[in-house]
Parts: structure tokens; sequence; C-alpha cells
DNA sequence: ACAGCCGATGTCAACGTTGACATGTGTCAA
DNA sequence: TTGACACATGTCAACGTTGACATCGGCTGT
């Protein structure tokens, strides 16, 4: 800046107005300035002004589990889409669901001063460390999940409501036995609230809950087997609710290997290729970029000063989308 | 800091020296300044030490032209992976393919003085307006394309050897007309390659090149129309090769609407439930998680100072991953 | 006993920018 | 003619840190 200033005959001070279009500047000075700029391929040093003038960078700080994960990536390129036309930018790290790489992620995006926290938080962590940050007015607001042990600004999918739904459909469609496979039970939000969901819903049909119906697994292979487990079951269900993707593609995977195209199957989540399957899969599908979207706007709203000291929290609907899978009657 | 000093009755020298383990310090001073540092729950401030440091912010930027893609999303997760252990933080923004949205990304990165730039260039773009910056020694590598109009650092896939293997797979089946159904044309470099691939494995076996068997398509329906095109010529193919994985998709969409069961195909790129498909799909398989690993490597040994003006391309091999789909025998 | 050195800390300035305030020049109304 | 005021620009300090160098007391070796 100072070799602009330099070049041009003026002040620092006078080249930072321009640039900033602070301030009145002659209109011939002005240009001489943009000139010297062009020509000397000027550009403002970002840290230095954050550092200066707010004492935050003008950053968002996200953590997600992981990004080769379409849903999380999806969140995260929602959350770009309503923080950059702001001027923020998007720093993004992944905790690979851990609560110790998510905090120190965090850390790290303190140390930086971003101007927003935006965390999908690790099952086994607690957010209490937190509440100082929150409470000096840091906009911080969790995705997918709630935070633990503090309360917070979160925005979540309708999970129970679409799990209910989703094993509505089923039995709507004449199913008394419904098996569950989800993730490993402990504390997973997403799995608990789903889980709910399905109770729920045989409850409004009058149903007996069968604990022998719940099965759990933490990835596709531990889901499949866990499918195994339910066909082989004295008295198996005839349809099938699975709670997240991994758990659908596993249950699709062992329905194909074991050449049963007779059990209905509905899964939480949508899949790329769905459609394709035979039969389609009927699916329960979330929307990860509303969830970005919304998030960050939570985001900005506080930024602009909504003061509310409580927290709120925002669920987006899932929907059902029937593609035949569901559609299956009972097969006895 | 200052407040941390004063508490414990140092300067802010000394807190800088403990907390940087930088120079001799008293032990009980170190242990004192640690307290008051918890008490206060000081955070240093990165941004104004990364300034009066370096000059350079450590962190990296990266472009991707889509969140939400999972093979960007491996990519990007393969970058960090390298990246946060040295300390430095990952920026990240999308740039949904257009030139322009790069370009402003970059310039951002720029002005924050990011210590390397990772891109995956859009098709459009020209990069010679990052000339400047690299002869200057910022550190600048391109993934999955090379740049345009510079000679730059890059890493990619080795597309056209691994299209020449997933068609030389369905030659090696016995099939002598094989369709190509690509992106379009355009300048898409990984498209281009492919392309080649697939003419000199057709060249080594002999064969003629037939331009009517060639079709494209941007998205998954417009290759579910190609293929439907390719089916209904007078002298159809007996084998589909998709360039890309929309056009896998929209190849299998295809065949199994039209109930083509005897129809042959490989895929480039792997899709999660490619083993699920009936039948399973044949893939040449990425690994964006070594594109991404081996793009930060690079950027990593050239901020080591490896000097050389010289850019360097680096291939990552595909694998071909048989699962049936591409060892369907010719139906005629 | 004294030079020399090491360990512990302090002082000052600088990184690149901008906010607060000051200065100087010209214009206009009274 | 003069005071007031708008405009154009300059000066200085500060944001939070650390590099370069200075200071000071005590320990070592001869």
């Amino acid at each position: 800046m100072a070799d602009v200033a330099r070049e041009v005959g003026v002040t620092a001070k006078t080249v930072s107005r321009v640039l900033n279009d602070d301030g009145p500047v002659a209109v011939e000075t002005r240009e001489r300035v943009m000139e010297a700029v062009r020509k000397l391929g000027y550009q403002p040093n970002l840290m230095a002004r954050n550092m200066r003038v707010g004492a935050r960078d003008a950053a968002i700080g996200l953590v997600i589990p992981e990004m080769g994960n379409p849903f999380f990536g999806t969140v995260a390129g929602g959350v770009e889409s309503v923080v950059r036309p702001r001027g923020l930018t998007l720093i993004v790290g992944s905790s690979s669901e851990t609560a110790e790489l998510e905090r120190s992620l965090v850390a790290t995006f303190l140390a930086r001063r971003v101007s927003g926290l935006m965390i999908v938080p690790s099952a086994a962590g607690d957010h209490r460390y937190l509440r100082a940050e929150r409470a000096a007015g840091l906009p911080i607001v969790f995705l997918d999940r709630p935070a633990v042990g503090m309360a917070a600004d979160h925005v979540v999918s309708g999970n129970r409501e679409g799990a209910r739904q989703g094993v509505a459909h089923l039995l709507a469609h004449g199913h008394r036995r419904i098996g569950f496979v989800g993730d490993l039970p402990a504390v997973l939000y997403t799995r608990r609230e789903r889980f709910q969901g399905y109770r729920d819903a045989l409850e409004a049909a009058g149903l007996p809950f069968d604990r022998a119906l719940v099965e759990s697994g933490h990835d596709q292979e531990a889901a499949s087997a866990a499918v195994v487990r339910l066909l082989a079951l004295p008295d198996p269900p005839t349809a099938l609710f699975a709670a997240n993707n991994f758990a659908s593609m596993g249950a699709v995977v062992a329905l194909a290997r074991a050449r049963r195209r007779d059990v209905a199957l509905v899964g939480f989540d949508d899949l790329p290729l769905a459609e394709v399957l035979e039969p389609p899969l009927t699916v329960v599908a979330q929307d990860p970029a509303a969830i970005g979207t919304a998030a960050a706007e939570l985001v900005l709203s506080r930024l602009d000063g909504r003061p509310s000291r409580a927290a709120c929290r925002e669920q987006i609907p899932t929907r059902l989308i029937a593609r035949g899978s569901g559609e299956l009657p009972p097969s006895r």
C-alpha cells in the first residue's frame, strides 16, 4: 500500500480511502490511485484489515464429520451459498466424527477469530466449553444434531416425524411386522429420534413394539448382517425401515444377495441411484442443502445483532419419496 | 495478551515466549503464565500472529466445482488430511464450474495471503492471471485437470489409460461395437482424455472408429437420452463405455427402463451402489483421496522450498473393478 | 577478583491497515 | 470582507503479535 501511495505521491491513508470508498477523494486522485494499483498488482491484505477493523475475521468456521460424504458436502454447499454473498469466507474442517478433532478444529477457528461457528457435533462430545464464547456473543449454530450439555441454536431434520411417516407408509401397505435397522444405539441423536418415530408409528397403529425386530450396525456391512439376522428370525419381519443411508445400502445389498424381492423397504435419506434399484428404493429424503442454508442464515441474523439469548431450534421437514420398495405387499 | 501479562506481572513478550516455547523462561514464570492463560481464557490471535510473522496466512485455499459432489468432497478430504497435521487450515470455496466464481474465490484467497493455492479449474477458464503469483513463489497446484494457458503443477487421474483399459475390457469380452457416452465435448479436459483412451483401445484392437457411436450429455437425463439414441441405431452397439458418473447413472437408468439386460457397460468413476445394481456395475475407479493427498504434498514440498521452476505433473492411476456389467457377452 | 558468559526478562519497533482528528484550501452567504 | 463550511488530504496511533537487541544479575573459570 505504501508503494502505491509513493507511486501516486499521496499517503497510504488516501489509497485506503480510495479502496474502501471511504471519505471524499478527488476524482483525479482516485483514478491515479486505481491505475497505480493495477500497475503494481497491489492487493489489500485482508488479514491486516480484519485485524485493524474488527478483531474478527470475515470468515465462518464449519466443522463437519466427513467431507467425502455427500450429505455433509451438500450441507457445506448450502452454508457457502448463503455466506459468500455476504463477503464471508468459509473455513472447513472434518472431525472424523471424533470429539477430539472437533475440539481442536474449533480451537483453531476461535484462534482465527472467525465471525461465526457452525458445527455438526460428533456424538461423544460435550460442548460446555463453548458456553463462554456463546455468552460473549459469538454466533454458534449446530447442524444436523443439537449440542450436548449446552442450549444453543441448532438446525436439524424432522427426524422423528420423517421416520414416523416412513414407517406409517409401510403400515399403510399392510405390514404388521416391520424391522428397524439403525446405527449403533449409544448416544447418536438422529438414531434416537428416528427410533422414536418408528415407535410413534407403531403405537398410532395400535401395534405392539417387539424388541427382537430392532437391529443395529455402524456401517454397510454391519447393517447387511443385521438384516440377515432379522430375516432369520422365527417370525421374521415382512418390511424393513432403514434409519440411515448406510443401513439402506446394507439392507439393499442383503436383500439382493438373499434374492428376497418380497421384503418391503423404506430408507431414511435419499441415494443417488435409488430409482435404478430393483425394486426402486422408497425413501424419506432429507434436505441437506436446506439445513446448511437455514443454519447459515441463523448465523447471519445473530451477526446482525439479533440479541435473543434464547437458543432457537429449526426443523427442516423431510419428504417421503415412494418409488416401489415401500409399496410391496406383505409376503405372508 | 497484555491482560495475561499484567495478571502475572511480566511483559507481553514473556507471555509470547511461554506460548511459543521460544527463548528461555523460568519454570515458575512459565507456570504462572499458563495459569493466568487458563484463568482468563486467553487465546492467541492467529491473525495477528500470521501478520507479524510471515505476512502469509497459515492456510491453504482450495477451489472445487461443487461441495456436494462426493468426488470433490473426497478430494478435499485428502487435501485436509495432509495439510492439517502441518498446522495449516483449509479454506474452501466452490466455483459451480464457472470461471468467474473461480476467479473471485482465488482473489479472496490471495487477499488473505494464503500459503498455497489448490484449484480444480473450471472448463472455461484461463489461468494466465496467476502467472505473477506463481513466479513470486506461491505454491499453486491444479487438481483433476491441468491449468489453461499456463504451465503449472497439476495432479490428474490416468484418464486416458483408464478409459483405454475399460474399453479394452469390453473388447476382451468379444464386443466389436462399443458406444461412448461422455460429457459435452467442448473443452472439458477429462472428457477429451477419456475419449482418446477409447480411441486408443479401438485402434489397438484394429477396429474402425465410428463417429455414430459417440454421444454426449451433460447430466444424467441427457446421458440417458444419449443411450436411447445409441440403442436405436440401425447397427447399435452391444456395449457402452460411460465416461463419467453422470453418464454411468444415465446409462444404467436407460438400460433399466428399456429392460436391456444384454448390453454390456463399463463406467468411469465408481458409484456407491455399483455392486447392488442388476447387473453389478463394472467401473474404472478413480482415487479422489489420492489426488487430494498428492496435490497437497506437492504444495507442501513447494512450501518447503523446492524451488524448481519447472511445472510438474502427477498421474494417479485408475483401477478397473470388474463386477459383471462389463463381462456380458455381445448379444448378437 | 574480574572477565566472560548464560539465563531471564524487558524495550522498542514493525507487520499492513484504518479510525480519530488535524490541516489547509477554496467557495459561498451574510 | 469575513466567518463558516465542505472538501481533499495528511498525521498519528492503534489493532495483537513477535523479531532484534538491550539489560541485569549471578555463576564459572582462572
